[in-house]
DNA sequence: ACACATTGCGCAATGC
DNA sequence: TGCATTGCGCAATGTG
């Protein structure tokens, strides 16, 4: 009772026909309506064909069947969307974090490398003054000179 | 040219279809008001009713002017949407790329640290081997050190 | 046969 | 004034 009204003169949803047709206008297609299926549940006895010609496709949309479809479809769409919005929300938060972490870890690197470059220093400069105190152990009686006290 | 014969008769974009949620009175859900406003300037007043102003709302999108602006838009949603698409698809790439980095980092880290132990084992080794004795033979790999300064 | 999920598309409102 | 975005419904198609 109210679909009618809003549909019936002015509905016969255009799709078929003005989008693709919207698509390329300058091209040279007669196409016709890509015949839809909407399906006869008034009668669970059957008919299925014969579709004369569109006539009935105004009494499809009318029907309480279709406007329930449609009206469960319009809901999945909305949570299909949804889900896909929260999806690249979420994608792109987790690029922040891999972002975040990525710097954690760059930072943890450079302290080790530092680290390791500290003590490596050490081993040489032990090494070093291995050598030279084995060799000339006291030239002139004053201590090894403790060098590289360096560190955190 | 091509719009109207498409359109003539089967168009009338239902839009107003968004009339046709507003006045879904037995759906349980959907309720939201979108008080579409048909842009008709034209007429004051409104038409909410009366089936008979529906004519000029005809004009209206028969006009070649409503048309090239339908157009104009219809392409640039396509775009906005192409690019929506591709921004989605680089997110994801950037989310598949830090990962790599990330699993790079670790694993460069991993060696760090172990290098790091084992020259901080060599620390300890070699300190102990200092408060034991004087002069371990080789701890590190140097030369022994001769050690015994007793002379022949 | 069937219900929900996805996707492409056009319309209109709104942002800029 | 015009393109860009966004919410929305329709229909085709995918999936179980």
């Amino acid at each position: 009772m109210s679909r009618q009204q809003q549909q019936a003169k002015l509905s016969t949803s255009d799709h078929n026909g003005v989008s693709v047709i919207q698509s390329q206008p300058h091209a040279s297609s007669l196409q016709q309506v890509p015949q839809l299926v909407p399906a006869n549940p008034s009668a669970p006895g059957g008919k299925a064909l014969a579709p004369s010609k569109m006539k009935k496709a105004q009494a499809d949309k009318d029907s309480e069947e279709y406007r329930q479809r449609r009206e469960r479809n319009n809901l999945a769409v909305k949570k299909s969307r949804m889900r896909s919005k929260q999806k690249a929300m979420d994608t792109q938060q987790r690029v922040n974090e891999l972002k975040e972490e990525n710097e954690r870890l760059e930072a943890k690197i450079k302290l080790l490398s530092k680290e390791l470059s500290v003590l490596k220093d050490l081993f040489l400069e032990h090494a070093h003054n291995l050598a030279d105190n084995v060799q000339p152990p006291n030239v002139d009686g004053t201590s090894p000179a403790p060098s590289a006290p360096n560190g955190q």
